[in-house]
DNA sequence: TAGTGGTGCTACTTATTTCGTAGCAAAACT
DNA sequence: AGTTTTGCTACGAAATAAGTAGCACCACTA
């Protein structure tokens, strides 16, 4: 299993083109939810397995190691943190909050 | 596996948190790039799945039965096709386009 | 009206990914 | 020197995804 990047050939696309990578990398599972941890503050990697209601080591390690070479986390004295890169991505993802509140109260009123 | 819903435990977490059950739906392979496709023109299954490069049957029929539960999209006469939530999620979703041209370039840049 | 082709699947087997637990080496703390 | 904490690796089991085959249901055509 490889790093999805751009322009290169990703899962499920051969295109390269970047979105599909992204897709491809925030496609797999924990991905974003560390991403959005290390949001609030640099963490461990124990206390990230903490704040992920304890994903196996297994995992993280790899997803750690892919976000890395996505240039997306960095490891610094404090654990790891975001790059530029990955605080910008997460100011992308932001409005996503908001949306998951609305979609929350749409299903509610749906199934009530 | 069931489909993660907002205000539910979801996979990874037993919070409900409906950003939560996001980071769940959208981590499995092939959501973000169904809606994606969908955000284009409603679809056909056999459409879905060439433009996905041809993604197994199987896994498209999960997955539209979970994005249909999830209210996301909707089958008509045209095909599958995204409901009000679905586009606002594309929506915000949207900004990642651009993103993804950002991150191509930090990383080309990178190991050139 | 028998044949052709497209569509929306289901079934089944195999491959890949993720989980869960155990444990270990190195550093930090007591 | 002994105990904790941290950052992992190993490995078997469970869950998910891929790949292929095929069937029932149209719509159209010869």
């Amino acid at each position: 299993m490889s790093t999805p990047l751009p322009n290169q050939a990703v899962r499920g696309s051969t295109s390269g083109v970047p979105i599909m990578a992204v897709f491809d990398l925030l496609g797999r599972k924990w991905n974003m939810r560390i991403l959005w941890e290390l949001n609030n503050k640099p963490m461990s990697f124990r206390g990230l397995q903490a704040r992920c209601d304890g994903m196996s080591p297994s995992v993280l390690n790899t997803r750690i190691k892919q976000l890395s070479e996505a240039k997306l986390i960095d490891k610094t004295e404090q654990g790891y943190q975001l790059s530029d890169m990955g605080q910008s991505l997460m100011l992308t993802l932001n409005p996503l909050r908001e949306w998951s509140h609305k979609w929350h109260k749409v299903l509610d009123s749906d199934y009530k």
